[in-house]
RNA sequence: GGCGCGGUAGCUCAGAUGGUUAGAGCGCAUGAUUCAUAAUCAUGAGGUCCCGAGUUCAAUUCUCGGCCGCGCUACCA
């Protein structure tokens, strides 16, 4: 693998583009912008060419909707957010080359141009369907943009596409009393046109390319891909009717925009090419780079089969990713991270929260990342790394070791004369370069992390083993030697923690006085050479004491009630009035269950066959996550006989039982309190 | 339901193209030490490598089936 990599001569580095809908934390932080940091700043100190790309992902639907649930516009949202995610990354120490955003006057130009060529190219499907439109305010919907009645659960604030109050997943189809969020008005079906990137033709050239000449890929990755591919891919829409993003460039488009997901990782070449306006065709034109996508797991599919496509179908040497080391995912203190849920740690509040601390959360999330499987944070975990690790391994050897060269040698650089033993220890120095060197090249970055800090541990060893402080009085000479060859694995320290401690480098090397060091030096046996002055010790890490821990985990727990008690009003509103009339439409009859099958192929449905009283009629219902068919069989229950027949995964469905639906989403059907005849009518 | 990834010491995680005693850090116990932010260093205890079957001289590692966690995806009057 080391003789393919010899071939590329730069590498440009994607992370993911948060979407300029929220604000950025841990988990981010672990599964994406760390480790491509860390990447970064590594092939930095090697002098290998490279380009670290990011930006805010700033069109798409949700932020639309929460520039109308603010009463704000979208440009305001993706500014505010913009600017609030730009400056936490920058005091973060994250060392993009460059951070813009999708809205940008370069990226419209970029992704509309994207677009015209491939469909110039006739490369995509044209393909009309029906969608609701809302005619008073004159545009389609997205389903987000449709509010109704939810089928399930009967909350009436249910969007198109998810019921928030009992979790379903819906279409807008199914939404009772769909109704326009933007104008209250019943949305109309109308046709539209859309342009669709035929995936399936595709199919068997990306087969090739990552079955056979990838399978150096994450586990993770590649079996994602297999399961995509093997499965069979689908034309998927690149447009969609919305006035808020990249408008499609054609006649006849108007009020059509980009769909995001076919603009965003466009937004990794506008924003190169923002960057280097006249050199950008380098990075992403020329065989000789090499394009690395960091991404989090729920990413996988766009970034290894849809965006490679379009550059594909898109031609002119464009390059494809060499690789795609995508991370699991992060949870906090056993629980999924959630935005919604406000279960999360921020992290512009965490730079407040802990200023000069920077390197502590780096340090905790690049020693715990999700690189093999989802992982946990706690703040206990934080904490003990801290004060063990930081403090008590690494803080402590480089303050023992400036300690006693300031006591003995006044704090200059002594002499020495070194025995089998130094040599022995130069020798695992150069050992530890090289672990780190291939756990980097191979993306495990916990593993080079690690090995850094074994030098630290290497010397607390070396210092305990040897003694100075007891051999001073007889034999200075050797102390010299001792506090020498310490004060050399401090300096190599500054080189090997770089990519992944950069501020806590910065203040070592202003501690040993020494300018910052190139990969190249990290092994060498004299960066810091006799006579050469150190400053006054100072503490690079400090203790976290357990009330600061205390208050983070209360804080955590603050923020979950405050938005657990936003959610709450889980009980459906009261409907309006309906009139006996209007009641009695509906011929409601007791009935038995005879007959109950799990519906195949499917988790919730059951088909049963229910004695009306009239007729004996199959009906499918979603009930089968609370009830076993056999429990079910011989059950009196209420049953709508008049409604219109539908089918359900291909069996017709005639009536519905009546069923109550707790705000959890438990189901229980309604059953009369005492046996009564089949066909009675309720009422 | 389909597919994918994972399930290894009290905790957080490495690892093995199948082969003597399965690893690290933290935590715990014991000892050494005092230069250092009561930090450090050594030693030790601690494991049915999720469960079951199969292949094999040999399985924690391969195959199949199951269970659990997570993700993608379908259906859900």
């Amino acid at each position: 693998m080391d003789s393919k990599r010899r071939e590329f001569k730069r590498t440009l580095i994607t992370a993911a583009l948060p979407y300029a809908n929220g604000a950025i934390h841990i988990g981010h932080l672990a599964g994406v912008y760390i480790p491509a940091d860390i990447y970064a700043r590594y092939l930095r100190l090697q002098e290998r060419e490279v380009l670290y790309v990011c930006g805010s992902d700033e069109h798409g639907v949700p932020i639309t909707i929460k520039a109308q649930q603010q009463g704000s516009t979208p440009q305001a949202i993706v500014d505010q957010y913009h600017k609030l995610i730009k400056e936490s990354f920058e005091k973060f120490g994250i060392s993009f080359d460059i951070y813009s955003r999708t809205t940008s006057e370069i990226h419209r130009e970029t992704a509309s141009d994207f677009f015209k060529t491939l469909y110039d190219k006739g490369l995509f499907l044209e393909r009309e369907s029906e969608q609701f439109y809302d005619p008073k305010s004159n545009q389609f919907l997205a389903d987000r943009y449709i509010v109704g009645t939810c089928p399930r659960c009967s909350n009436e604030e249910a969007y198109g596409d998810q019921c928030e109050s009992c979790g379903s997943t819906l279409s807008p189809n199914e939404l009772i009393n769909p109704r326009s969020a933007l104008s209250g008005v019943t949305p109309l079906l109308k046709s539209t046109t859309h342009w669709y990137l035929p995936l399936d033709r595709y199919e068997k050239w990306l087969k090739e390319w990552i079955l056979e000449d990838h399978k150096e890929w994450k586990s993770n990755v590649y079996g994602q891909c297999k399961s995509w591919l093997e499965g069979g891919l689908q034309p998927r829409a690149v447009s969609r009717d919305l006035n808020w993003g990249v408008p499609i460039p054609i006649e006849g488009a108007e009020g059509k925009v980009l769909y995001v997901w076919f603009d965003a990782p466009i937004g990794y070449i506008s924003n190169t090419k923002e960057l280097l306006p006249n050199d950008w065709e380098r990075w992403w034109k020329d065989s000789e780079s090499r394009l690395i996508h960091f991404i989090g797991k729920d990413n996988i599919v766009f970034h290894c089969i849809v965006f490679p496509t379009m550059l594909k179908a898109y031609g002119d040497n464009f390059i494809l990713p060499d690789n795609v080391p995508a991370n699991e995912f992060l949870n906090l203190e056993g629980d999924k991270i959630s935005t919604s849920r406000n279960w999360a740690v921020w992290l512009h509040q965490y730079l407040e929260d802990f200023p000069g601390k920077e390197d502590v959360l780096r340090y905790t999330l690049c020693a715990n990342a999700p690189e093999t499987k989802d992982n946990d944070f706690t703040w206990k975990d934080f904490q003990t790394r801290n004060n063990s690790e930081l403090v008590g391994i690494l803080g402590n050897f480089v303050n023992r070791t400036l300690v006693l060269t300031h006591k003995y040698f006044g704090g200059v650089v002594p002499k020495y004369t070194l025995s089998d033993k130094e040599r022995e220890l130069f020798a695992q120095i150069i050992k530890s370069k090289e672990k780190i060197e291939q756990s980097l090249e191979h993306f495990h970055f916990r593993e080079g992390l690690k090995e850094a800090i074994n030098l630290a541990r290497l010397g607390n060893k070396y210092l305990t083993d040897t003694q100075p402080w007891a051999i001073y009085k007889e034999d200075s000479n050797r102390v010299g030697t001792i506090l020498y060859l310490s004060l050399q694995i401090c300096a190599n320290l500054t080189v090997a923690l770089d990519p992944f401690l950069p501020f806590t480098t910065k203040k070592l090397r202003k501690i040993l006085n020494i300018e910052p060091q190139l990969w190249s030096s990290f092994g060498k046996e004299n960066l810091l050479p006799t006579g050469h002055k150190l400053l006054k010790e100072e503490l690079l890490f400090e203790k976290i004491e357990d009330e600061q821990i205390e208050q983070q985990i209360k804080k955590l727990d603050q923020q979950k009630e405050e938005s657990l008690s936003k959610v709450q009003p889980s009980i459906p509103p009261l409907k309006e009035e309906c009139s006996y009339d209007e009641f009695t439409k509906l011929d409601l009859r007791s009935a038995t269950i005879i007959e109950a099958e799990q519906v195949k192929g499917s988790d919730k449905l059951l088909k049963l066959t229910v004695d009306s009283g009239i007729d004996v009629r199959v009906v499918v219902s979603g009930i089968a996550k609370e009830y076993k068919p056999e429990e079910l069989i011989g059950k009196k229950v209420i049953l709508m006989a008049n409604l219109k027949p539908r089918k359900i995964m291909g069996i017709p469905s005639n009536g519905m039982l009546l069923a109550a639906t707790e705000s959890s989403g438990r189901v229980r059907l309604i059953a009369p309190e005492k046996s009564v005849e089949n066909g009675s009518v309720v009422s």
